[in-house]
DNA sequence: TGCTTATATGAATATATATTCACATAAGCA
DNA sequence: TGCTTATGTGAATATATATTCATATAAGCA
């Protein structure tokens, strides 16, 4: 796999010749789509405020969650279920409860790297 | 500054006591909204696309961007303008045209990672 | 000076999406 | 069995935002 790690633009290039190998070079489609919808899932407060409280609090039901955040269960609820469609939370059942917490994956490590950039 | 790195839930968590002390360790509504605002940046097929040409590109100007996009300037002109309040690009100008290259900065980094995940 | 190109931008439109509301299901409990 | 609580979800509403369109400004050029 080519690198495509990037750094700030040093080359310059304004030629045609230079805008078709651009142009040659651009990734699938479905690649820029992954990235923006991986990027998608923590751009809203409210699923960036789940996050952490589950960072917080281990294992969280719904209502808790909701509490906390001073939502309506019904609003978390809707957010959690894009949470768990991108894998950044997985669910566990019991009784009338349902406790989500955070499902460790590549988002999780974007988010704490944001966090700490946020933090500086 | 405490360590705020998260790990998935080892912890177990469902007493008002510790409900309490989540809420407690919220952090300021403006974290939230930062985190949220980073990722926004990156959440959207057009502004990946732009960023992944000038990576390629080194400096480019905003007509050649949108021919390699097969987009209008002014959409790629609208979009690059989020890309430069987020400092996530530079201008450079010259004559009539605006070069734009990429700023070195947090947001990259979490570019870069995101597409090493995407790719894998 | 007039014409073309490059860029930027406000307004309008189209689309995506967060929250509310109403309601359904399931479990515990009196 | 009824009542309450926890959760999930479709539809409606409200809001955010991407793109288009019309237009403005600035620079190069005939």
């Amino acid at each position: 796999m080519k690198n495509l790690q990037y750094n700030c633009g040093e080359r310059r290039c304004v030629d045609e010749t230079c805008l078709a190998s651009i142009k040659e070079n651009m990734l699938d489609e479905e690649v820029f789509l992954d990235i923006a919808e991986t990027f998608q899932v923590l751009s809203e407060p409210t699923r960036v405020k789940i996050v952490h409280v589950l960072a917080e609090g281990g294992e969280l039901c719904v209502h808790h969650i909701a509490t906390i955040l001073g939502m309506t269960s019904s609003a978390v609820s809707h957010q959690l279920r894009q949470l768990r469609n991108m894998r950044l939370v997985k669910t566990r059942k019991e009784a009338q409860h349902v406790y989500y917490s955070l499902n460790d994956g590549h988002i999780m490590q974007l988010f704490n790297q944001c966090l700490e950039h946020v933090q500086e």
